[in-house]
DNA sequence: CATGCTCATTAGCTAGGCTAAGTATCGTGA
DNA sequence: TCACGATACTTAGCCTAGCTAATGAGCATG
Protein backbone atom coordinates (compact mmCIF):
# COMPACT_ATOMS: atom_id res chain seq x y z
CA UNK A 1 0.00 0.00 0.00
CA UNK A 2 1.66 3.17 -0.88
CA UNK A 3 0.07 5.95 1.27
CA UNK A 4 0.35 9.54 -0.27
CA UNK A 5 3.52 11.58 0.83
CA UNK A 6 3.51 15.21 -0.28
CA UNK A 7 7.37 16.23 -1.62
CA UNK A 8 6.77 18.80 1.39
CA UNK A 9 5.33 17.14 4.33
CA UNK A 10 8.36 14.36 3.23
CA UNK A 11 10.79 17.18 2.73
CA UNK A 12 10.55 18.08 6.83
CA UNK A 13 10.01 14.36 7.86
CA UNK A 14 13.34 13.42 5.86
CA UNK A 15 15.33 16.23 7.48
CA UNK A 16 14.50 15.63 10.87
CA UNK A 17 15.34 11.54 10.58
CA UNK A 18 18.50 12.23 8.97
CA UNK A 19 19.62 14.79 11.29
CA UNK A 20 18.87 12.45 14.18
CA UNK A 21 20.40 9.66 12.29
CA UNK A 22 23.42 11.40 11.55
CA UNK A 23 24.37 12.70 15.38
CA UNK A 24 23.70 9.44 16.47
CA UNK A 25 26.02 7.72 14.42
CA UNK A 26 28.92 10.08 15.67
CA UNK A 27 27.77 9.61 18.51
CA UNK A 28 29.07 5.85 17.81
CA UNK A 29 32.48 6.95 17.10
CA UNK A 30 35.55 5.15 19.57
CA UNK A 31 37.85 8.06 20.70
CA UNK A 32 41.11 8.30 18.07
CA UNK A 33 38.96 6.77 15.44
CA UNK A 34 38.84 8.79 12.04
CA UNK A 35 35.72 10.91 11.95
CA UNK A 36 32.89 10.86 9.83
CA UNK A 37 34.24 12.92 6.66
CA UNK A 38 37.44 11.73 7.12
CA UNK A 39 36.55 7.84 6.78
CA UNK A 40 34.21 9.26 4.12
CA UNK A 41 37.19 10.92 2.33
CA UNK A 42 39.33 7.61 2.64
CA UNK A 43 36.19 5.60 1.70
CA UNK A 44 35.96 7.67 -1.62
CA UNK A 45 39.42 8.01 -2.27
CA UNK A 46 39.91 4.41 -2.37
CA UNK A 47 36.63 3.51 -3.98
CA UNK A 48 38.26 5.96 -7.01
CA UNK A 49 41.82 4.52 -6.59
CA UNK A 50 43.13 8.46 -7.01
CA UNK A 51 41.61 11.66 -7.34
CA UNK A 52 42.63 15.22 -7.49
CA UNK A 53 41.87 17.38 -4.70
CA UNK A 54 38.54 19.41 -6.60
CA UNK A 55 37.53 15.35 -7.69
CA UNK A 56 37.66 14.37 -4.14
CA UNK A 57 36.23 17.43 -3.05
CA UNK A 58 33.19 17.16 -5.76
CA UNK A 59 32.24 13.67 -4.64
CA UNK A 60 32.09 14.61 -1.12
CA UNK A 61 30.30 17.61 -1.96
CA UNK A 62 32.29 20.19 -0.07
CA UNK A 63 34.40 23.11 -1.11
CA UNK A 64 37.84 22.83 -1.95
CA UNK A 65 39.14 24.23 1.03
CA UNK A 66 37.36 22.04 3.58
CA UNK A 67 39.00 19.09 1.55
CA UNK A 68 42.43 20.50 1.92
CA UNK A 69 41.83 20.56 5.81
CA UNK A 70 40.33 16.78 5.52
CA UNK A 71 43.31 15.43 3.28
CA UNK A 72 45.71 17.54 5.88
CA UNK A 73 44.49 15.69 8.75
CA UNK A 74 44.48 11.95 6.83
CA UNK A 75 48.05 13.22 5.61
CA UNK A 76 49.38 13.69 8.98
CA UNK A 77 48.40 10.38 9.99
CA UNK A 78 49.80 9.02 6.78
CA UNK A 79 46.56 7.37 5.14
CA UNK A 80 46.92 9.42 2.24
CA UNK A 81 49.88 10.74 0.29
CA UNK A 82 50.51 13.55 -2.25
CA UNK A 83 52.12 12.87 -5.42
CA UNK A 84 52.70 15.40 -8.24
CA UNK A 85 50.44 15.26 -11.18
CA UNK A 86 52.78 13.93 -14.30
CA UNK A 87 51.97 16.24 -16.91
CA UNK A 88 50.14 19.49 -14.60
CA UNK A 89 52.18 21.51 -12.29
CA UNK A 90 48.86 22.25 -10.36
CA UNK A 91 47.45 19.28 -10.10
CA UNK A 92 47.89 16.77 -6.92
CA UNK A 93 47.25 13.52 -6.78
CA UNK A 94 45.43 11.72 -3.45
CA UNK A 95 45.37 8.18 -2.96
CA UNK A 96 45.57 5.70 0.01
CA UNK A 97 48.54 4.60 1.47
CA UNK A 98 49.62 1.26 2.22
CA UNK A 99 48.82 2.33 5.90
CA UNK A 100 45.87 4.30 4.92
CA UNK A 101 44.40 1.04 3.52
CA UNK A 102 45.68 -0.98 6.38
CA UNK A 103 43.71 1.29 9.29
CA UNK A 104 40.81 2.31 7.20
CA UNK A 105 40.09 -1.53 6.82
CA UNK A 106 40.18 -2.06 10.77
CA UNK A 107 38.57 1.56 11.76
CA UNK A 108 36.24 0.77 9.26
CA UNK A 109 34.90 -2.27 10.68
CA UNK A 110 34.79 -0.84 14.06
CA UNK A 111 32.98 2.45 12.98
CA UNK A 112 30.57 -0.06 11.24
CA UNK A 113 30.10 -2.10 14.41
CA UNK A 114 27.60 -0.29 15.86
CA UNK A 115 25.74 0.55 12.94
CA UNK A 116 25.67 -3.02 11.59
CA UNK A 117 24.15 -4.72 14.83
CA UNK A 118 21.28 -1.99 14.24
CA UNK A 119 20.63 -2.96 10.64
CA UNK A 120 20.99 -6.52 11.31
CA UNK A 121 18.44 -6.62 13.55
CA UNK A 122 15.97 -5.06 11.09
CA UNK A 123 13.72 -7.14 9.03
CA UNK A 124 15.30 -8.05 5.28
CA UNK A 125 12.46 -5.75 3.97
CA UNK A 126 13.63 -2.70 5.98
CA UNK A 127 17.14 -3.28 5.04
CA UNK A 128 15.93 -3.36 1.14
CA UNK A 129 14.28 0.07 2.13
CA UNK A 130 16.83 1.17 3.25
CA UNK A 131 19.42 -0.06 0.70
CA UNK A 132 17.08 1.38 -1.84
CA UNK A 133 16.44 4.89 -0.23
CA UNK A 134 20.63 5.23 -0.49
CA UNK A 135 20.21 4.84 -3.57
CA UNK A 136 17.75 7.54 -4.06
CA UNK A 137 19.58 9.64 -1.40
CA UNK A 138 22.92 9.81 -3.59
CA UNK A 139 20.59 10.69 -6.65
CA UNK A 140 19.28 13.60 -5.00
CA UNK A 141 22.51 14.62 -3.51
CA UNK A 142 24.28 14.41 -7.14
CA UNK A 143 21.50 17.04 -8.18
CA UNK B 1 12.51 -8.40 -6.58
CA UNK B 2 14.49 -7.83 -2.81
CA UNK B 3 18.44 -8.10 -3.31
CA UNK B 4 20.21 -9.39 -0.59
CA UNK B 5 21.94 -6.85 1.56
CA UNK B 6 24.35 -7.80 4.28
CA UNK B 7 24.32 -5.18 7.42
CA UNK B 8 27.95 -4.39 6.81
CA UNK B 9 27.83 -3.25 3.03
CA UNK B 10 24.68 -1.54 3.83
CA UNK B 11 25.75 0.48 7.19
CA UNK B 12 28.98 1.81 3.98
CA UNK B 13 26.69 2.83 1.87
CA UNK B 14 23.91 4.18 3.57
CA UNK B 15 26.43 6.44 5.90
CA UNK B 16 28.01 7.63 2.27
CA UNK B 17 24.75 8.61 1.36
CA UNK B 18 23.63 10.19 4.55
CA UNK B 19 27.26 12.46 4.54
CA UNK B 20 26.84 13.68 1.20
CA UNK B 21 23.00 14.49 1.15
CA UNK B 22 23.40 16.34 4.92
CA UNK B 23 25.97 18.25 2.79
CA UNK B 24 24.07 18.99 0.03
CA UNK B 25 21.12 20.04 2.16
CA UNK B 26 23.21 22.02 4.00
CA UNK B 27 24.93 24.22 1.07
CA UNK B 28 20.84 25.04 -0.41
CA UNK B 29 20.65 27.10 3.28
CA UNK B 30 19.76 31.05 2.11
CA UNK B 31 22.19 32.99 4.02
CA UNK B 32 20.97 34.85 6.83
CA UNK B 33 18.43 31.89 7.50
CA UNK B 34 18.48 29.47 10.31
CA UNK B 35 20.98 26.59 10.32
CA UNK B 36 19.86 23.11 10.07
CA UNK B 37 20.59 22.34 13.50
CA UNK B 38 18.39 25.89 14.83
CA UNK B 39 15.88 24.73 12.24
CA UNK B 40 15.60 20.87 13.50
CA UNK B 41 15.54 22.47 17.53
CA UNK B 42 12.70 24.76 16.64
CA UNK B 43 10.75 22.15 14.67
CA UNK B 44 11.12 19.53 17.74
CA UNK B 45 9.51 22.43 20.11
CA UNK B 46 6.91 23.64 18.07
CA UNK B 47 5.50 19.98 17.89
CA UNK B 48 6.04 18.77 21.70
CA UNK B 49 4.86 22.43 22.57
CA UNK B 50 7.20 23.19 25.41
CA UNK B 51 10.87 21.33 26.46
CA UNK B 52 13.33 21.73 29.22
CA UNK B 53 16.77 21.98 27.47
CA UNK B 54 17.40 18.49 28.98
CA UNK B 55 14.15 16.67 26.92
CA UNK B 56 15.35 19.07 23.82
CA UNK B 57 18.84 18.11 23.77
CA UNK B 58 17.29 14.25 24.24
CA UNK B 59 15.16 14.61 21.52
CA UNK B 60 17.61 16.31 18.83
CA UNK B 61 20.58 13.72 20.18
CA UNK B 62 22.76 16.01 21.46
CA UNK B 63 24.27 16.67 24.60
CA UNK B 64 22.98 19.29 27.18
CA UNK B 65 26.04 21.80 26.68
CA UNK B 66 25.12 22.05 22.81
CA UNK B 67 21.57 22.25 22.73
CA UNK B 68 22.41 25.11 25.51
CA UNK B 69 24.52 27.36 22.62
CA UNK B 70 21.79 26.39 20.25
CA UNK B 71 18.93 27.33 21.90
CA UNK B 72 21.13 30.49 22.77
CA UNK B 73 21.11 31.51 19.16
CA UNK B 74 17.15 30.92 18.56
CA UNK B 75 16.51 33.17 21.74
CA UNK B 76 19.20 35.81 20.93
CA UNK B 77 17.02 36.23 17.61
CA UNK B 78 14.16 36.16 19.87
CA UNK B 79 12.06 32.96 18.64
CA UNK B 80 12.28 30.89 21.59
CA UNK B 81 11.63 32.01 25.51
CA UNK B 82 13.21 30.90 28.59
CA UNK B 83 10.32 30.40 31.23
CA UNK B 84 11.13 29.16 35.25
CA UNK B 85 9.73 25.69 36.10
CA UNK B 86 6.85 26.50 38.42
CA UNK B 87 7.44 24.55 41.19
CA UNK B 88 11.63 22.89 40.41
CA UNK B 89 14.23 25.67 40.23
CA UNK B 90 16.70 24.09 38.45
CA UNK B 91 14.88 23.52 35.40
CA UNK B 92 13.45 25.84 33.04
CA UNK B 93 11.22 25.58 30.24
CA UNK B 94 11.74 26.42 26.59
CA UNK B 95 8.92 27.12 24.07
CA UNK B 96 8.90 29.38 20.95
CA UNK B 97 7.35 32.45 20.95
CA UNK B 98 5.03 34.23 18.51
CA UNK B 99 7.77 35.16 16.58
CA UNK B 100 9.47 32.36 16.29
CA UNK B 101 6.19 30.64 15.03
CA UNK B 102 5.85 32.77 12.35
CA UNK B 103 10.12 32.75 11.81
CA UNK B 104 9.86 29.29 11.06
CA UNK B 105 6.91 28.55 8.88
CA UNK B 106 8.40 30.78 6.56
CA UNK B 107 11.87 30.06 6.79
CA UNK B 108 10.87 26.17 7.24
CA UNK B 109 9.54 27.00 3.61
CA UNK B 110 12.71 28.41 2.31
CA UNK B 111 14.53 25.68 3.78
CA UNK B 112 12.52 22.68 2.13
CA UNK B 113 12.07 24.49 -0.95
CA UNK B 114 15.35 22.93 -3.11
CA UNK B 115 14.25 19.92 -1.14
CA UNK B 116 11.04 19.77 -2.04
CA UNK B 117 11.41 20.67 -5.69
CA UNK B 118 13.66 17.56 -6.13
CA UNK B 119 11.77 15.11 -4.19
CA UNK B 120 8.96 16.67 -5.94
CA UNK B 121 10.74 14.67 -9.74
CA UNK B 122 10.88 11.76 -7.81
CA UNK B 123 7.82 9.01 -8.75
CA UNK B 124 5.57 8.18 -5.72
CA UNK B 125 7.05 4.72 -5.55
CA UNK B 126 10.34 6.78 -4.60
CA UNK B 127 8.96 9.09 -2.31
CA UNK B 128 7.24 6.27 -0.58
CA UNK B 129 10.38 4.57 -0.05
CA UNK B 130 11.72 7.62 1.26
CA UNK B 131 9.23 8.23 3.89
CA UNK B 132 9.19 4.53 5.01
CA UNK B 133 13.12 4.47 5.77
CA UNK B 134 12.84 8.10 7.52
CA UNK B 135 10.63 5.98 9.84
CA UNK B 136 13.36 3.35 10.08
CA UNK B 137 15.86 5.57 10.38
CA UNK B 138 13.86 7.50 13.22
CA UNK B 139 13.49 4.21 14.93
CA UNK B 140 17.56 2.68 14.74
CA UNK B 141 18.38 6.74 15.57
CA UNK B 142 16.48 6.05 19.00
CA UNK B 143 18.35 2.90 19.74
C1' DC C 1 20.17 20.34 57.98
C1' DA C 2 24.14 18.31 55.57
C1' DT C 3 25.14 15.81 51.85
C1' DG C 4 24.62 14.11 47.53
C1' DC C 5 22.12 14.21 43.15
C1' DT C 6 20.16 16.56 39.06
C1' DC C 7 19.69 20.53 35.80
C1' DA C 8 21.55 24.04 33.33
C1' DT C 9 25.27 26.68 32.08
C1' DT C 10 30.15 28.11 31.33
C1' DA C 11 34.78 27.27 29.71
C1' DG C 12 37.70 25.42 26.55
C1' DC C 13 38.72 22.39 22.98
C1' DT C 14 38.44 20.12 18.08
C1' DA C 15 36.43 19.32 13.59
C1' DG C 16 34.03 20.79 9.77
C1' DG C 17 32.09 23.94 6.87
C1' DC C 18 32.18 28.41 4.29
C1' DT C 19 34.12 32.72 1.45
C1' DA C 20 37.81 35.59 -0.02
C1' DA C 21 42.31 36.09 -1.25
C1' DG C 22 46.87 34.46 -2.59
C1' DT C 23 50.12 31.65 -5.43
C1' DA C 24 51.58 28.77 -8.94
C1' DT C 25 50.81 26.81 -13.31
C1' DC C 26 48.63 26.23 -17.69
C1' DG C 27 47.00 27.59 -22.18
C1' DT C 28 46.00 30.74 -25.65
C1' DG C 29 45.72 34.66 -28.72
C1' DA C 30 48.09 38.69 -30.37
C1' DT D 1 57.02 34.61 -27.17
C1' DC D 2 54.81 36.55 -23.85
C1' DA D 3 51.05 38.70 -21.49
C1' DC D 4 46.92 37.65 -19.68
C1' DG D 5 42.89 35.11 -18.30
C1' DA D 6 41.56 30.69 -16.41
C1' DT D 7 42.31 26.84 -13.35
C1' DA D 8 44.10 24.19 -9.11
C1' DC D 9 45.26 24.25 -4.75
C1' DT D 10 46.24 26.38 -0.46
C1' DT D 11 46.07 29.91 3.22
C1' DA D 12 43.66 32.97 6.23
C1' DG D 13 39.93 34.02 8.81
C1' DC D 14 35.47 33.31 10.24
C1' DC D 15 31.38 30.75 12.20
C1' DT D 16 28.63 26.63 13.72
C1' DA D 17 28.40 22.30 15.86
C1' DG D 18 29.79 18.96 18.59
C1' DC D 19 32.25 17.13 22.78
C1' DT D 20 34.04 16.76 27.99
C1' DA D 21 34.98 18.79 32.38
C1' DA D 22 33.86 21.87 35.78
C1' DT D 23 30.71 25.17 38.15
C1' DG D 24 26.67 26.78 40.47
C1' DA D 25 22.05 26.50 41.83
C1' DG D 26 18.27 24.03 43.58
C1' DC D 27 16.08 19.73 45.20
C1' DA D 28 15.47 15.73 48.17
C1' DT D 29 16.55 12.65 51.51
C1' DG D 30 18.82 10.43 55.47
Amino acid sequence: MTTEHTAESLAKTLRGAIIRFSRRVRQARPVGDLTFSQLSALTSLQLAGALTPRELADVERVQPPTMTKIVGKLEERGLVARTPHPTDGRQVILAATDEGRAVYASHERARNEWLAVQLDQLSPEERDTLARAAEILQRVARA
